[in-house]
DNA sequence: AAATGCCGTTACATAGAGTGAAACGCATGG
DNA sequence: CCATGCGTTTCACTCTATGTAACGGCATTT
């Protein structure tokens, strides 16, 4: 028997070992890889190959692999459902997915719009820039909550502690340069539903090299502007003001 | 024990009964439930509560499924992040998007890709029209291929035999109105790629109500300008005519 | 107040499912 | 022509996955 860590793990939280190895094995698949071998999966997720087998066929009759005419398998269409299904779960996306074209327009940079969950952030809904390059975050991305702005302002917003989180909490607003990855800086805005609930963040990301304070000086305001509006849509109050002034302190927002 | 009809074939199957049966919860959400209680999920899948509690904690350590403060599940990020790389691994939406959008621009209705998947379609990419309406395809579903316009020209373009799937290689566009759902109608055209290889089929799609033969015929010449557009772009050849003429018979697309 | 029903969860004994080593035939390439 | 690596099948063994039963909590009903 493999006797793996994470076999370990599984039992002892309540779970299924088969089927933990099995959603391992979609996982090993990422950007670069659009079919992957049998072997070459057996050696990502370090099981033997009948094994591997085994849970590839039974993903493969569910629809999350396909199995190519060479015997290599590549992820399966029943993956974009559930995903379309997780992102509608929210029921925001007739709302956040045109006003994220008119921030991309409006700004010349990628938007984008970020949801917590759990101890992560992922990218929900995202519209490149005409001018997109280099490696910058995918729809379905999963990053950390305490790199880059989108991150922190979820986090103040959470009710983090600290100086720097109730700065956020003020200003409505944050930017980070190159912090998470040292070709991407961005500035966030919190978005907020009734009850002033935090729904998420609405970012604009663009390269380091032409995204200075400058920019963030000029996208400020578009962004607070759709922001805000998001905001009105969904049934949240807005922060009274969306120049780049330095907003006055607003009481209104209590920590969790 | 369960012995359900689809653990024997699972297990006949070469297949790993734990997973397809961790598989079937993910399975039994729909756009309608957001979250579902564990009861509902072992009333679905027809398993018992310890049984899917254990199946659902396994999918929740990998990020497939979420569980709610009130213990209720929904589903998880991982399935955005994996149904994103299912849809890049055909490597043709930064062509696909912009030509869709300009479609349904084009025409007022909405617009979509669709891919054969095995015996089914997927539709792989969609824009709505601003005044879409009712219940329409959305991204991630799989269809039939035996009903609506699109199934039919993706038959057709792999070698199926018939009369009337022989006008549909003549015609290069095939319309319906309301066959696989009488609300719907659609039109449809299909993309090659180099070697004249069938990539998908391009569709525009709207209301039977509004979407009749007038419709068809004002639509079919910017759906096969950008279809042809597309198929360049992606290295095949274009049909050398994009009018609502009757084309004339065209042998160079041979059955697959 | 008591009772009922349904919820999520835990414990446990048992059946049998899942497992990997070994061996197979088949390409591929040195 | 051998060597290597591939996908696949077989098979005996172990331990995993399973459902029943029972628990406490929470509404709603009686």
């Amino acid at each position: 028997m493999a006797r793996a860590a994470l076999d370990i793990e599984a039992r002892e939280g309540g779970g299924v070992i088969a089927v933990e190895r099995a959603l391992a094995v979609l996982d090993v698949f990422t950007v670069g890889d659009q079919s992957l071998a049998l072997a070459e999966l057996a050696r990502r997720v370090a099981l033997s190959k009948p094994t591997v087998l085994r849970l590839a066929k039974s993903l493969a009759r569910s629809g999350y692999l396909v199995r190519n005419d060479d015997t290599t398998w590549r992820l399966g269409p029943k993956l974009a459902r559930l995903g379309m299904l997780y992102q509608s779960g929210f029921q925001i996306g007739d709302y956040v997915q045109p006003l994220l074209r008119r921030l991309s327009q409006a700004t010349g940079e990628s938007a984008a719009f970020y949801v917590r969950e759990a101890d992560m952030r992922v990218c929900l809904f995202r519209v490149d820039s005409p001018q997109s390059i280099g490696h910058h975050a995918r729809t379905g991305d999963m990053l950390p909550l305490n790199r880059g702005a989108p991150g922190h302002v979820l986090l103040a917003f959470g009710g983090q502690q600290g100086d720097l989180y109730e700065k956020i909490r003020q200003d409505f607003a944050y930017a980070t340069y190159g912090e998470r990855d040292p070709e991407v800086s961005s500035l966030a805005c919190p978005v907020f539903r009734i009850g002033q609930q935090l729904v998420g963040v609405l970012a604009v990301t663009g390269p380091t090299s032409r995204f200075d304070e400058a920019a963030v000086a000029r996208h400020l305001e578009p962004l607070k502007t759709i922001a805000n509006e998001l905001t009105r849509q969904l049934g949240g109050k807005t922060d009274n003001q969306n120049s780049t002034h330095r907003p006055p302190i607003d009481a209104r927002r209590a920590p969790a």
